[in-house]
DNA sequence: TATTTACTACTAATAATTCCTAATAAGGAA
DNA sequence: TTCCTTATTAGGAATTATTAGTAGTAAATA
């Protein structure tokens, strides 16, 4: 059966400090202001606890998949998938419509350019027949 | 005046290997590729040549800005930019499309979402009047 | 060929994140 | 309430990915 998931202070005052505010905070800076609340709490139960309200859907993490950078050669025009499981990334064919860029400055950015980046399971982690 | 770029040995033989294969490598896999024809080479070369060769636009990295991921306490859809000096994010108002989400599978994969990033400029980054 | 300095190999340092362990504390049962 | 089970914690050590520092090497131009 599913492991339960008890409640407790430090993860109620990480999930109430991102909720209260709108910086898109990394876990480093949650860790501070959970930190003035809660002065011994540990920058690993930041991460611990980040992990699994984004498990449970109640946060959302910005990152694209793998915190390792990876490079392509071919420069011209075209997408990635990034299998959800292992990392790995294959190009896609076809064409898709890219987001339209806003011309105009909104709220403090000038904007001048999307990244796209699909995410799947690729075969060999979809497992036989699931 | 510019700095110069000198052709070197490892140069040609990173951007070579990266051409060579299509699985989007990471860095330390580059250099595993190239030290086998160059057997000196450093990691730390690969990765300066790498910068160099994306500068350049020979060569396209794949990941978004920072290597910190950065959390988002609002889970209702919507987009952000990133700066892409300081890494600041923001939300984006307004409507935007999404890519279209291709619904077969395609070569290896079974696509399950996309993920859109916007890159911009920030006011602060930005300077006065410029 | 000589000279300049971009570039290299190597190593140490940093940054972000994960792992480990004994102690703590939710939350259900008695 | 008190007891028990075990999820969770604090604290620190360990990993992983990347960047910096440095003395020596080698492109490219004169």
């Amino acid at each position: 059966m599913e492991k339960q998931t008890r409640s407790t202070r430090q993860r109620k005052i990480i999930l109430e400090e991102l909720r209260s505010v709108s910086s898109h905070p990394t876990a480093d800076e949650l860790y501070v202001r959970a930190k003035s609340r809660l002065p011994n709490i540990s920058l690993g139960t930041v991460y611990r606890n980040l992990d699994l309200l984004v498990q449970k859907g109640e946060v959302v993490c910005l990152e694209t998949a793998g915190l390792q950078r990876r490079f392509d050669g071919d420069t011209t025009p075209h997408y990635h998938v990034r299998c959800r499981k292992c990392g790995k990334v294959q190009d896609l064919p076809g064409e898709f419509r890219l987001p339209d860029i806003p011309s105009a400055p909104l709220n403090d950015f000038t904007v001048t350019g999307v990244r796209v980046e699909f995410e799947g399971i690729c075969s060999s982690c979809a497992g036989p027949l699931a």
